[in-house]
DNA sequence: TCTAAATATCAACATATATTGATTTAATAA
DNA sequence: TTATTAAATCAATATATGTTGATATTTAGA
């Protein structure tokens, strides 16, 4: 019951649904990178990747002082539909600038 | 986005969980039933019904002054493939006592 | 070792949500 | 009309969650 009540509960948050779609989306990307694209301050990016990463959608590899997230995958069948239901709400997601800024965090 | 914020919302309470798997098994029940069985006061019955009626996974029936709630037919994929992973959550629902009582609430 | 950069965590505050008991609404029957 | 019953709603309160700015941690490089 509490890890679906956890899956759930991270759903249910109009930023973190971003982030999910965002990362669907593009794929691997830094922390960084994701406060300048998404639009968001450190501290609460931090908080909403930390969750969603505990509700078992998120994986992290770490490079130095880089935190790199993705989605996780595998991912079970009721959490594959939920990114597949997310993909169909049709979010505005922000393009890239150029791929190969991407990693390179100068803030 | 706001109806999937409001479904999965609707999901992320055991409360509501517990009542989803309630009808899921047992069909359609009037609220004083669910009272007895789930042993919950009136009020917060009432309300978590609302909230899972307006997050698209109950329809009402009212006769007279009784209201009888069911899992709302047909669902759409994913809340389809919601309430299925509740059913494989292993959660303990009461067992009705008679079934010739059901709907005959003398509280 | 010292500094800088990326990320995580904390503290304070604001907003949202759940619970309870009381009240209101709606339908039925005397 | 009045009384009764089922259900919905409201008011008060407690708990949970999201946001922000500040601080702590970790790693890399000078």
């Amino acid at each position: 019951m509490d890890i679906f009540l956890k899956s759930v509960a991270a759903l249910s948050d109009e930023t973190r649904v971003l982030i999910l779609r965002f990362l669907d989306e593009h794929g691997r990307t830094c922390v960084c990178d994701l406060q300048n694209y998404l639009n968001m301050i450190q501290s609460r990016l931090s908080r909403h990747l930390k969750i969603l990463k505990e509700a078992g959608f998120l994986r992290v590899e770490r490079r130095g002082t880089w935190a790199y997230y993705s989605i996780r995958s595998p991912l079970d069948r009721f959490r594959t539909e939920a990114l597949q239901e997310i993909r169909h709400l049709g979010i505005e997601i922000p393009k890239l600038k150029k791929s190969s800024q991407i990693g390179e965090c100068k803030l």
